[in-house]
Formats: structure tokens, C-alpha cells, sequence
DNA sequence: AAGTGATCCAACCGCTGGCTA
DNA sequence: TTAGCCAGCGGTTGGATCACT
């Protein structure tokens, strides 16, 4: 029900978007805030829709985005994020500051499958992983993609014990710490739980209670004065009255070995 | 140099749930 | 309670680019 048609679809623009068309997008956004999509277009002169701005802005122009080089780290944290919630992108995305739910999307369909795929080879009586097997050969590192693993981690990868990845079925995360949370309904023990009507798995009710579950970023990122960011205070996320600090990045990232251990071990316990 | 196939990723599509009248 | 609007999500597609022959 209330299912509105995306955009009419006539006269309106898609594909690729013009430099032009960015900044108009980019210049409207600083000066009106985001929000209101679906009248945006038209107030900032662009003939495209509000959905398709939307994604423009939340994947590529929005500040603080990082593009490219996904650190070992991150590849690390992903691919245990993903064992623990399955592909709720956005989730992960919402641990990885910077990240965008399609960039890691698309990263793991990329490249993350094809190494699970190998690593999993010799365990033939795990399934393929690969969504689309006419998907899956070659490595190729463009100058936006990180450089391959040195041999000795595809080996150790390799060896390595097979990472269990969930996949639940995909489910809209209801507003959580990753983009408009409030806490209030945690810290009331209420929740929202749209979800809730599900029965849901182990994993699956975990990811759904780490949705509206505080994190001690501080502790998490422990940031010294100077780690505020590529953008000083814009590298702070606004999430329902909760500042969470953005990491600068991958310095930041690699600067605590221990981090991702300890957020990956805070998820753990969840289950 | 040209042709072909593989790969990547930006953008699109359709669905869901929250909100409101 | 119902219906419509809206924003957000994950899955999928297709054009651009790269690598190989």
C-alpha cells in the first residue's frame, strides 16, 4: 500500500550525473540541508528525481566521503560484520566512517566474495558464495580499488578457518544510530522493532538489537584533539542528538590495532 | 592496433516501514 | 482503520574501463 512511483519518469533526467548537475545538487544541500527529496529536484533546478539526488548526494557527494583504498582493516571488519549481520550494508557502513552501504556492497560483491570463494575452495561441501559466477576471475586493481593482498594473507586467508556468513534476509533497518537514531526508545527499553513481527534468527535479532544499540564510540575511538577529521567538525555524524566521531581516515583506522578487534568483540557479545 | 571478454561501480529498481491525514 | 506519501534499504543492471589475445 502507499507505494508512490519513484519519479514520473517523463522529461526527467538519468544516468550519469554532469558536473553541473553535482554542484547545483552539492550548493542547494549546503544551503537547504538535506531532506524533502522529492521536492528538492525542482527547487534546485535539476530534472532528476528526488530518490536519484538522494543516492547522489548520500553516495557521492555528501562530505566526508571516502572513495577507494579500503584498508585491510576495513576488510577486516567488514567481512566480520557481514558473518555477524549478513548484508545489512547499511549497518556495516554505519561502523566504517566515510563508507557508503553501496561502496561496501559493492566491495564485497567484488572482491570480498571472490576471496571467501577461494579461501572456501578447498571446503568443497561449502556452497559457492558468488552471486553470479560469470562474475568471478580475474582480479583487476584500478587506481580506486585497494592493492592486492600480499601473498602471504591470501595464504593465510586461505588456511584460515572458513568465516560463517549469515544471510538473513534483508530487512529495512528502522532508524537507528546509523543515520537518525534515537535513543531514547533504547535507553526506555522500548523498540520500535518493525522487525519484530519476524521470528528471526540468532544473528538476525542481534543485528536487529544492535540497531538501536548505544556505542561507546569514545571507547571504541579513542581520538586525540588532532583526529577530528578530513573536515574538522563536519567529520562528526549528527545521530538524533548523539555526535559519533569519524575516524581520520585510515590513519585513524590502523593507528589502533585493537579497535576493530574490540568492535567486532562487541557485536560477538550481542549474540 | 583491434577485437573480445572480464571487471568495476554508479545508478536504477522495487520493496518496506514510518508517518500522517 | 485505511490509504497515500516519503525516506531508506538491498538487489540488480549496464556502461565504462581494463586486460588479454
Amino acid at each position: 500500500m502507499g507505494r508512490s512511483p519513484c519519479c514520473s519518469k517523463v522529461g526527467l533526467r538519468r544516468g550519469p550525473w554532469s558536473t553541473k548537475e553535482d554542484s547545483l545538487l552539492a550548493n542547494f544541500i549546503q544551503q537547504n540541508g538535506e531532506g524533502q527529496w522529492r521536492s528538492l529536484p525542482k527547487k534546485a533546478g535539476l530534472l532528476r528525481c528526488g530518490k536519484s539526488c538522494r543516492l547522489r548526494w548520500m553516495n557521492y557527494l555528501r562530505p566526508g566521503i571516502k572513495r577507494g583504498n579500503i584498508s585491510e582493516d576495513e576488510e577486516d571488519l567488514i567481512v566480520r560484520l557481514h558473518g555477524l549481520l549478513g548484508n545489512r550494508w547499511s549497518l556495516i557502513a554505519g561502523r566504517l566512517p566515510g563508507r557508503t552501504d553501496n561502496e561496501i556492497k559493492n566491495y564485497w560483491n567484488t572482491h570480498l566474495l571472490k576471496k571467501l570463494n577461494a579461501a572456501a575452495a578447498p571446503h568443497k561441501d561449502l556452497p559457492n558464495l558468488a552471486p553470479n559466477p560469470k562474475r568471478s576471475k580475474k582480479t583487476k586493481q584500478s587506481n580506486a580499488t585497494p592493492p592486492p593482498p600480499p601473498p602471504a594473507k591470501e595464504a593465510e586467508a586461505a588456511s584460515a578457518p572458513m568465516i560463517k556468513v549469515c544471510v538473513p534476509k534483508a530487512i529495512r533497518v528502522s532508524p537507528s544510530f546509523s543515520r537518525s537514531s534515537s535513543y531514547d526508545s533504547l535507553a526506555s527499553g522500548a523498540s520500535n522493532s518493525d522487525s519484530g513481527s519476524g521470528s528471526g534468527s540468532a544473528p538476525e535479532k542481534a543485528a536487529e538489537k544492535l540497531a538501536f544499540m548505544p556505542v561507546a564510540w569514545p571507547s571504541i575511538f579513542e581520538l586525540d584533539e588532532g583526529d577530528y577529521g578530513v573536515c574538522g567538525a563536519d567529520d562528526y555524524f549528527l545521530n538524533g542528538g548523539y555526535i559519533l566521531p569519524v575516524l581520520n581516515h585510515s590513519d585513524s583506522i590502523s593507528s589502533d590495532v585493537n579497535m576493530l578487534e574490540k568492535v567486532y568483540d562487541e557485536y560477538l557479545q550481542l549474540l
